[in-house]
DNA sequence: ACTTGACACGAACGCCGTTCGTCATTAGAA
DNA sequence: TTCTAATGACGAACGGCGTTCGTGTCAAGT
């Protein structure tokens, strides 16, 4: 095959591929994130699906926490809030709270970055503007204002991650149903404990069902109520 | 060189060298960790430490997620504990709260494995047992109290993984002070904060040092005492 | 028309977890 | 005592990873 001068209709034969951009890097980071999950997250996957080398990459990003962290940011871009009202304001730090829960949660691995990560990205910075409006306009100290935003976004992310660690547990044995995993797994512990010799164990053994209770929605509303109510307190 | 019959004053060739087993390989992945933190933590780093190749370590641990178990729960074994009393169980579950982040804090990078463990290992166990003779013995609802083991569990293992980051970013840029490191980390941010625009991050302007102050056990504590102050609301 | 600078990227480095097949040692059976 | 089977040790290799280096290419500015 010998070489051709380029047709004249053609401009150049680049435009085929799509101009490589950080925030092209940063939304293909977040399909394969969500598709396939972090551990399949690597440079060499964006690239590959990019239809280039690894290299390319860090002209955009400076390397893969970079990477992460710019995702992270974009994940929480999907959390809306409303115009603070100082009156309702621990409705609406719940639901802020279930808010910001039911995102990470639709974006199951990026939590790991949610733990890692120092809030700087604009969405964090918003995120944290707002919950501090919040709080400070409903006559709460600055001191006691920033612990709790502090705290509660900790038990956001922590419970984001634990949930996360599920799913990849569940991804690393081939199963695509979450409600089978969380049968056959909670089975398994549930199991054991039972197998527990009473006599050592008798707290663990008697209330395995508690202790081993699925429902994950209800569990985070109960810490996250847990919370609120003592900040609720510690304003009186 | 040619083979020759050993010796017999010379029982063995082998005694020279100790015995591979699982408790010595935990045990040397624990001083690792601890020494270089958990980017360190390799099997082949491991292996090394014990002068042989990655794959003997695969006779004793099936794979690397179960090493990090069983260094976590060896972990767990430093963390002691006090017969339960229900009248002060308040003040005890603090103490424990208080001991378990100490412990953690302690080994700083095995929280990852906290908040990814199931609590299966056995001192997992002995210590999920004491939380919960602990809040049943005081009286509380089994649910209540299987909710609030789950969720102090999860904020004293966020907690810890959260300042984990912070060691592995201060080891990462080659600090071995700890004060040194949160100042100059706490400052830059700081910085930043104060040079953003205050029309559009009034708050975060404002209330900078409360949104930095870089005390990291006063931050527990006060989540701490959010959520046992709520539990014993809970229980009127 | 020439220079310059930014981007693209092939190739390579030095890691990683894990598996396979082989070898030495040992415990038990005959 | 001799043979056998099992066990543990481990060298070598596989296929992956993040990141860097040096070269190439092309478009914009002079």
């Amino acid at each position: 095959m010998t070489s051709v001068p380029t047709p004249p209709w053609r401009k150049s034969p680049r435009p085929v591929k799509q101009q490589l951009s950080q925030a092209l890097i940063v939304e293909t980071g977040l399909r394969i994130l969500d598709a396939e999950g972090l551990d399949a997250l690597s440079m060499r996957r964006v690239a590959q699906e990019l239809d280039t080398g690894p290299a390319s990459l860090y002209a955009h990003v400076s390397n893969k926490d970079e990477l992460l962290e710019l995702i992270y940011d974009l994940v929480l871009g999907e959390i809306e809030v409303r115009e603070p009202d100082p009156a309702n304001w621990k409705t609406q730090l719940r639901e802020y709270a279930m808010e910001s829960h039911r995102v990470l949660g639709r974006h199951a691995d990026i939590a790991r970055a949610a733990m890692a990560a120092v809030p700087t990205g604009p969405n964090a910075l918003r995120l944290g503007e707002y919950m501090m409006a919040l709080l400070i306009s409903a006559g709460m100290d600055p001191r006691d204002a920033s612990f709790g935003v502090d705290r509660l976004s900790l038990y956001i992310a922590g419970d984001a991650y634990e949930g996360s660690q599920h799913y990849a547990r569940m991804r690393s044995k081939g199963m695509n149903d979450r409600e089978s995993y969380l049968n056959s797994f909670v089975g398994q512990i549930k199991d054991y404990y039972r197998s527990l010799p009473p006599e050592r164990f008798p707290m663990l053994v008697t209330y395995v069902d508690e202790l081993t209770d699925p429902d994950g929605e209800a569990r985070f509303e109960y810490g996250l109520d847990l919370l609120i109510d003592g900040m609720a307190a510690r304003m009186k």
